[in-house]
DNA sequence: CGATTCCTTGACTGACCTCAAGTGCCGTGG
DNA sequence: CCACGGCACTTGAGGTCAGTCAAGGAATCG
């Protein structure tokens, strides 16, 4: 019953906005779910019935062609909302890229409690906000912006919302939730490219990579200016 | 006082869901306003103080480096919801691409608003996620899409949101509210680009482009197809 | 310790950009 | 009504940056 009580996102998922007892009524409908690294959650053209909180990992939104070439749309962290509430069918499907946890509910399930709960509708208001925000971001990014540009600015925004700590001379150290090949999905290039743009940003003394997914930004006003900023 | 009543957006705008008395309040804080044609109405930067309603025309809000690139980010028509409530400064400029009719509200004025009326909040939320599937589709284009794939998705799309009808042989004909410079910074690429694009598909027998502004759209499903759906 | 997978590097190609010169549209004024 | 000028668009030639194809190297797993 009180799944939630002990949820990890209590305090930062949209379901902070609600009482006690509407947490119970949500918390019937809601199906705690693990997703291992690599496991499909949506169907891109599912007719989409599943939204949902992530509690842990990481996971990616993406859309792609008929003949293969892939763009990830959005990247849900923890307390992150994934889904389209109300009633459309979203050509996307939801990847997770690590090992993660979410917490589900069917879209006409969520529809029906969010439709008589002001409060939790103004948490998901503002959470698609930042959604767009950052959507729109990335539109200017994937328009205007060189690779090496494209490079610095998604390693800068990661130890962002990674919540990376810089040391005592500014060193940030973090591991990325992605290899070469989503990166590249990411940012509009090929794994090629984005593998040069790193060597290109190691030689040159902002970042280190002392291993596959590790990052070091050395110089972080010098990788802003790498960036475009 | 009923400024509200005789607006030609009363309908479809996001004050659709209000009550009467509701309205006078919105309306007192309200102002309607003129926009001509290049005309800025929020500049990139800004503490985003403004929000608002599109009455007549059609704006762009876009965003734009220190060395003059220009992104466009998202196109509102009328009944579209403009600007970012509930604070944080979004570096956005608004500009108005045909002389237009807006109605604006202080974003504090809204947000106050806003805050007591669930149906408001509800109508801005699905707004809000439309917009957000609008910036992903276009996320996927400027990640993905080659440029002749860019411009015929960028016709398909304007004839839709335009209503523009077709007639008995399928040929759909509208007016863009975009000239080339605009087009091409809708799409993330240069104007010339956009248009040997045009001369492109208009050789192939896709599309007719009459006059400046002016597109017929000859055959809807050669043009998907160039598309890359 | 080998096998697989992921990443890096190199040589080449090609799509789009840049720079530059037309061409046609449209309003203005004769 | 036509001549003119300005501006928006088109077209061309050449350059550049990222993509493609292919091979080699390094990490991780059994």
């Amino acid at each position: 019953m009180d799944a939630c009580a002990q949820c990890a996102v209590r305090e930062s998922a949209i379901c902070h906005s609600l009482t006690d007892d509407k947490i119970a009524e949500l918390s019937r409908h809601g199906h705690r779910r693990s997703v291992r690294r690599g496991q499909t959650l949506v169907w891109e053209g599912d007719e989409s019935l599943l939204v949902g909180n992530v509690i842990e990992g990481v996971l990616k939104l993406s859309a792609s062609t008929w003949d293969g070439r892939d763009q990830t749309l959005g990247i849900a962290y923890p307390s992150d909302f994934i889904g389209r509430p109300f009633g459309t069918k979203s050509r996307q499907s939801v990847v997770a890229l690590t090992d993660a946890e979410v917490c589900t509910f069917t879209r006409s399930d969520f529809d029906a409690v969010a439709q008589n709960n002001p409060p939790l509708e103004h948490k998901l208001l503002q959470r698609t906000l930042m959604d767009l925000d950052h959507a729109r971001q990335w539109m200017f990014l994937l328009g205007q912006k060189s690779a090496v540009e494209r490079v610095a600015t998604f390693l800068l925004d990661m130890a962002d919302r990674l919540g990376a700590p810089a040391d005592e001379d500014g060193v940030i150290a973090f591991d990325l939730p992605f290899g070469r090949q989503e990166m590249a999905e990411v940012l509009g290039l090929t794994i090629e490219t984005v593998s040069r743009q790193i060597t290109k940003l190691r030689t040159s003394g902002l970042i280190d990579a002392p291993s596959r997914r590790t990052v070091v930004i050395l110089d972080r006003d010098g990788l802003e200016e790498a960036a475009g900023y």
